[in-house]
DNA sequence: ATCTATATATAACAATCCTATATGTAGGGA
DNA sequence: TCCCTACATATAGGATTGTTATATATAGAT
């Protein structure tokens, strides 16, 4: 698991980022983030459901109450035009930061 | 610039690695960042100088006060054989993020 | 004489994680 | 039946680590 100090502040760019391939709600959102990470990149539920809010008040993301086939209620969210148009600098920031540490400190997705 | 909501937490890793090349004050350890990566990462001095106390706290650099040529006052720090090894698994932890969102969001260092 | 660069220090604030707690349903096993 | 786990959302309180703003002080250039 990858310690808190470190991971800090990727939410964004991930749950964005799993959003491209369909709607989610809260609840799968952190499961696929464990799921596609084989567990190194992990957030709780407490983290991720402020974000959410956040995310859709600046419109990113669009929420919408859904009943599942087990009568759970649940809020899907799907991204809006404008969400998908910020994943594109946030992926850049996010890859120029790498490129610095990968200069500096010797850092490496490999 | 890289958003300080982006390079949150980069900065322990980043002034162990700067001063693997070298006793240096904390002046000069935000300007060798600065340089290093062409201006793209920086830190305020508000932020170095609590972080160098604390890492000196922890053992992973010891600090001395220097008199420069010019006269004036510097605490020069160098790493300690404990922060030496301090390095390794934080950059292995950077390079396993930097590995998730790779897979998840596309983030690469080209 | 004033401005910039050098050099350290701290207070007040902001953002984004965490743990702990709360609420409630569905399904399986003892 | 009762309890435990999985599902699903919500919020309070605390920790960490950045920011801006402010303070102090010396050296060199204009």
């Amino acid at each position: 698991m990858i310690a808190a100090g470190i991971k800090r502040g990727t939410a964004e760019l991930v749950v964005l980022s799993v959003l491209q391939n369909g709607a989610l709600h809260g609840y799968e959102i952190a499961r696929r983030i464990e799921q596609e990470t084989k567990g190194s990149l992990r957030f709780t539920l407490a983290a991720l459901y402020p974000m959410l809010y956040r995310m859709e008040k600046q419109k990113w993301i669009r929420g919408s109450w859904e009943t599942s086939v087990n009568g759970r209620r649940r809020r899907c969210y799907r991204l809006t035009p404008s969400g998908k148009q910020k994943i594109v600098p946030l992926r850049k920031e996010w890859s120029a930061l790498f490129a610095a540490l990968h200069r500096l400190a010797g850092v490496s997705n490999a």
